[in-house]
DNA sequence: CGTAGTTACGGAGATCGTAAACATC
DNA sequence: GATGTTTACGATCTCCGTAACTACG
């Protein structure tokens, strides 16, 4: 039994049972594939591809238990390389973060200036996308970590680090009615036309939620992926924002107003997922415990092997 | 990076850092082992052996971490060449069973004829040894599963799963005082000498610690490692026995009788140890649901995957 | 000087790529 | 006939075993 021979059947798995694509993707030749592909069968003594004359139609049922074995062992050979890597030379070296816009934007600006002065060989990565993306760019290794709220799939797969807690603020045009309001209140900002993140991000739900528990129904007239977008509108006047309180800077966004709501809303904690049974890079670990302090390497490490 | 490397860099670690030990294991050259630890330790960039000039003194610590990696990968190897034959024929394969002599002889019988009955194409191994030693058996892969009762060694790589509860009775020669108490109490039971289990077996320390309790200390003057050979020594008259109920057959056992004791010790609990992360071939699942009925295939497998 | 590990080298065997045949759509 | 898979075959490379060499006790 070869590895090749697993890394082959995990491409063709992945590619869609295309023997052809999963050929090109790994730079090699389509019939070297099939070859070992049988090799394998032979020496296993079961077939794990189903095979309509010559074309390939799906995968066995022994086919799909071994796939699940062959992932882990492919996953292994890649932490053996970091290893390597790691004991060569601690501080070289590349990790990639998926995230969403709001934190890549507002909470990792200067724990990625720290880092990359404190280590300057490694090369970072940010992946921006949704929730369900974060997730697949981890459990496919394309992101060493992802940094999200809330929305994160639950998943065995997968270990969550709470990291901190934020939660919301309502941003108007200087001079807008709300800024006069004593305290306020849900009833209230329901009457103006709101613009919020898409429903996909970031603890929209939570928001929802605070609305429909009230029997409010908000006008929500615009949807954004991020706050600068959600910023932008409301300077243009379509109507007030509800977004991070931490994407607010008074000094930056000098044309807005912002209005705490946390007593509003549930708070939403930040989370950092990774997959289990990687091996993390020493520098990894220094990264999470800038992000959030209480995370040290032991903690980490307790979690990853519950 | 080949499967072969790792498992000769396994097997040198087994085999005491001794390369030309570990050659003759594996049934190949010396030389050619020696090579390819160097071509692997080429290819992850740091050595992994700790050599004193020409003699390997130790394991460097990344190559700690690689070994660990590395055990995983090999075992995951087996259990693909599992799965493969699971498939191929569902009723062919080995079953090998580490347990103790009272499981052997009392518990299993019913079990492996029927079971053998059942899958006649299976080759059933029983390997007996005491916990410590059962242990060791089911985490080198030596053994499938391991039954015993309490003393396994309690770590996260072994699944235990209680499969029965049973007591103590005490056993006499016929005309035995004991024999005409009307509630048999510790007290009485410590005024004659006792033959009972080994140290190391069977909850041993259980019958101990009901003694401690009651600030008696028993005059056991004979420790077997089987419930046969207390039986021996009890009808030859060396003093009284105290044994698990089960393995005391009045039709069988003519020259003994015997005094119930489960008011007077706490019961104790057969287990299965399974460990995790193996493939279990379908009739092993079979095996367990007939010791323990209460065992089906998907609680076995939940409790693998927790 | 015996034991244990590395270097050197040659042969057997495997892997891979090209070319061609073949099966499905 | 287009797409995609298997078979055939030859060049290259890898792996392994023997033999010789080297270091340590």
């Amino acid at each position: 039994m070869k590895l090749q021979q697993l890394r082959y059947f995990y491409e063709i798995a992945k590619q869609g049972l295309n023997v052809s694509l999963a050929a090109e993707k790994l730079h090699t030749s389509q019939p070297g594939i099939s070859k070992q592909i049988q090799l394998l069968e032979e020496e296993l003594g079961v077939d794990i591809l189903v095979r309509h004359g010559k074309r390939v139609t799906g995968i066995t049922e022994p086919g799909q238990t071994i796939l699940l074995i062959a992932e882990r062992m492919l996953h292994d050979m890649e932490n053996l390389k970091r290893v390597g890597a790691d004991f060569v030379n601690e501080t070289v070296g590349s990790l990639s973060i998926a995230t969403t816009h709001t934190q890549a934007r507002y909470a990792l600006p200067s724990v990625i200036k720290t880092f990359s002065e404190r280590y300057p060989g490694v090369q970072l990565r940010l992946h921006q996308g949704n929730p369900t993306q974060i997730v697949e760019m981890v459990l496919s290794g394309e992101a060493d970590i992802a940094i999200a709220t809330e929305a994160i799939a639950l998943c065995d797969e997968l270990v969550m680090l709470p990291c901190h807690q934020w939660n919301r603020c309502v941003i108007t045009q200087p001079g807008h009615p709300l800024l006069s309001e004593r305290t306020l209140t849900l009833e209230r900002i329901a009457e103006y036309p709101i613009i919020t993140y898409d429903f996909a991000y970031s603890g929209r739900s939570l928001l929802n939620k605070a609305f429909t528990e009230h029997n409010l129904s908000p006008n929500v007239v615009l949807t954004a992926i991020d706050a600068d977008v959600i910023k932008t509108y409301v300077e243009l006047g379509l109507g007030i924002g509800i977004m991070a309180s931490q994407a607010f800077d008074p000094k930056r966004d000098r044309n807005l107003r912002a209005i705490d709501a946390g007593h509003l809303f549930e708070p939403s904690t930040t989370k950092i997922g990774i997959h289990r049974g990687t091996y993390l890079r020493g520098y990894t670990y220094a990264f999470i415990e800038m992000f959030a302090p209480h995370l040290d390497r032991n903690t980490i490490e307790k979690a990853m092997n519950a």
